[in-house]
DNA sequence: TAGTGGTCTAGACCACCGG
DNA sequence: CGGTGGTCTAGACCACTAT
């Protein structure tokens, strides 16, 4: 029922910019109940399909975009899942300030005393990603606690420090001599990067800079 | 009351991997309907927070992995969003035999005869994004009677190709001289590329690499 | 096969926001 | 303010799959 709503929608009935028939009459010409069209509806419009709005009905979206979803795992698990065994190396754990650049990716405007972490990932002995990671000791003191030689920070946070808002964004950069030395890449290849900041509430947790090794890739789903 | 629900699995009630009561049960305790536990449970679904199996219940995910969603809007929209004038130039067409690595990424074993399109989109005359794309003739011939030299072939498809299925991946690829060129990138220069793929049904529609100018990055929402 | 989640209904009330 | 989508209920039946 649900399926065959999205297919009369999708079948070249209606054009971007269109304007829907509301809920109700939708349900009345198909012969079924108002709370299956909003199923359907709630379903194209999280695929950014349509767009609601209350009192203002639903549109099919005026400028399609392709809307797919990233999982991004534990790191130990997608090392994991490949088959290969996990490893992990911590190079450098200091408190510091943070420099502007990292302030400004929380939206702080004065900088302030962090934790930061240096570390690799290894699969199977090689490396696999480095990460330099930010942690906020206003939010997350306890992290002063942890002994992150054995314990990895990606970790520790994920199973203690719950976030409510997580900013994601990919690019490409150029290896340096140290992330070359680091990834036992050559230098100027070219790498992935995935930066992820996150926040409980309005209150920054942390924000890591991942660094991939040649030839990584992200996936997404359907 | 869903907020509430979401907000009571979240807090610490439940660790990973742990089964949790069943719909009915969990709607008994709270004094609500059974329809909207599993509305929430959709929604914790969806945000990879819990798996659901029927007759096997519903458990927290025992490998936490941070789920984010990514729009990639037509490259029109994008250029023209940023407050930039949008140009479009085709570089070559030509109606050949895929290659094998480009028939396997759409699954198929045999090469095919396909439309192979080289074009470049600019943001005020300036090269912004390259794009390599094969057509296939036998879903979508007509694209053979569209003056390419004009009309995009991302956005005819988009109006005209609807799709089920799209692969996405992104990774990092050195600029090639060929790329350096088009893209007026330095030669060498680390380039981030999403490869795109889409099916109506399981019959191949196009497949497209776009190669983006230094600094590109893609971002994603909550 | 029995237990669990998935879909659907008919109806009520609420919340937002456009005219 | 009135029209539209959003949420909720109480109940029925279905579909998958673990045991």
């Amino acid at each position: 029922m649900r399926d065959t709503l999205h297919a009369m929608i999708l079948d070249g009935t209606y054009y971007a910019g269109d304007k829907l028939p509301k809920d109700e009459d939708i349900a009345e010409t198909l012969g079924c109940a108002r709370a299956t069209v909003q199923r359907a509806m709630r379903d194209l419009s999280d695929s950014g399909i349509v767009e609601r709005r209350r009192k203002g009905g639903t549109h099919v979206r005026p400028d399609p975009v392709t809307r797919t979803t990233v999982d991004i795992p534990i790191t130990r698990k997608e090392i994991e899942q490949k088959g290969c065994v996990y490893g992990y190396q911590l190079i450098k754990q200091t408190k510091i300030e943070t420099p502007i650049p990292v302030a400004a990716s929380f939206g702080l405007s004065a900088p302030t005393e962090m934790l930061r972490i240096e570390a690799l990932h290894l699969a199977d002995q090689r490396p696999y990603m480095f990460e330099d990671r930010w942690v906020s000791l206003q939010t997350a003191p306890e992290i002063l606690d942890v002994d992150l030689t054995h314990e990895n920070a990606n970790e520790w946070l994920v199973r203690n420090k719950p976030y409510t808002r997580c900013d994601i964004r990919f690019y490409a950069t150029k290896a340096t001599e140290y992330y070359a030395d680091l990834l036992g890449a050559d230098k100027a290849e070219a790498l992935l990067v995935m930066e992820r900041t996150t926040w409980i509430g309005d209150k920054p947790i942390t924000t890591v800079k991942a660094v991939t090794t040649p030839g990584y890739q992200v996936l997404t789903q359907s």
